[in-house]
DNA sequence: AAATAAGATTTTGCATGCAAGATTAATATG
DNA sequence: CATATTAATCTTGCATGCAAAATCTTATTT
């Protein structure tokens, strides 16, 4: 039914999942003949998925100067992990109220699942359930737009978060955190559920000042802007 | 010190204003060759600003089939006011804790100017003033991130909301509600911020119907997506 | 007369070309 | 030798060109 892709979209979507994954870091330069040679193609596609990745954030384009992938501040970091702990704590409370039988009974599954995954001790194995769990959530909230909005943040901020679990202790304080909120959604609690999950994405204190010290300078931008 | 613009931003802008405006109504094609002439301009800036339009959600881009002013469906519009009520939520408890004593001043200049204005009765000239008295609360929450992400979906609502006020006697109402919200903040309090907030601009249901229901045709969306 | 099919026209998607601005290299100067 | 100035190279921003897809016209058939 929907009509076949643009190359510019497939383009945009392959950029956009390397910077997402870490593999082009923050601050890398994005030069439009390499990218075109790269995915042999003209300048014109790149060009456009350049822009449209400019419009949502993940690259910052200097006029006359090209692209390169976007650096945070810690304080625009700071502030899209507030901004995003809000909407995540929406989304639970409205998962609580909302959630079909079906999906909740796939919530407590993928906590099972998060349970063993932390047991191993691998942090990208448990990064990439405790994606699924959230995202879970999202859908439950049948909202799809906030469903988009909070993923959009979350994979903006992903380059960095990655590096957020690997805090010594981290791993069981968050599955005791998703025990709580896997509770109150089951009770359909909405209220519970959203301080549960504002208690779990909460940036605290000397949580958050580890994990900045944590990261490496280049993908800090210590101009303006967010 | 920033480097001079470059014409797709110019474009961008313009056609941007026009769709937040309501001068090109939801639905409205959006031909490039039209554009070009029109600006003066080669197809390629317009189709680049066209791109980030589409990527902001402005525009719906059918491939192969240019572009349109975005539609919303219905559900697409709770939607979009749900998410906002809870980031105007927060903005106002945020604000609450981290005006500053010159922001609060203006703050309740601002709200004097909304009840002068209301005076008058003329729903425009009250929409403006809104506008800015919700401005002011994002800027006093001092996270510019939560700032622009509330500024651009309550842009995207806008063509849809500006005929929200016309309802009879919202405008009184809607005062009244500003005034728990400024009370809140002056006096600190951001879980009543948050809740005066909420209950300002959350949709309740007939104020909704009603809305929906006013709404001409060509507006609405009637096929999937948001 | 309505519906369908075929052709003409328009419009997009992508490639290429070129000039202006930015970056780097080279040269001159204190 | 360091700094400043100028020249060369590279990169972007925008215009133009062309082929494929979509839309609109017209003609044909039932």
């Amino acid at each position: 039914m929907n009509a076949e892709e643009t190359l510019t979209d497939q383009i945009r979507r392959m950029i956009e999942a390397d910077i997402v994954s870490g593999a082009l870091e923050p601050g890398s330069r994005l030069e439009e003949t390499n990218l075109a040679q790269k995915y042999q193609v003209s300048r014109t596609p790149i060009r456009e998925a350049l822009l449209q990745l400019a419009s949502l954030g993940f690259v910052e384009p200097r006029p006359r100067q090209g692209a390169a992938v976007a650096r945070l501040t810690v304080a625009g970091m700071m502030q899209m992990f507030e901004v995003m702990a809000d909407l995540e704590s929406l989304s639970a409370e409205l998962a609580a109220r909302r959630m079909t039988d079906d999906e909740r009974r796939q919530l407590v599954e993928l906590h099972d699942t998060c349970r063993a995954v932390a047991k191993t001790g691998v942090p990208d194995s448990y990064y990439a359930a405790n994606k699924r769990f959230h995202e879970l959530i999202y859908t439950g909230s049948h909202n799809q737009f906030l469903e988009q909005t909070t993923r959009a943040i979350r994979n903006r901020v992903s380059p960095y978060r990655r590096l957020q679990l690997r805090v010594r202790g981290r791993l069981q304080r968050s599955l005791d955190e998703h025990d709580a909120v896997v509770q109150a959604i089951l009770d359909g609690d909405g209220d519970r559920a959203r301080r549960a999950m504002q208690g779990h994405v909460a940036i605290q204190g000397d949580v958050f000042m580890d994990f900045v010290a944590s990261l490496p300078p280049a993908f800090l931008h210590t101009g303006s802007g967010v």
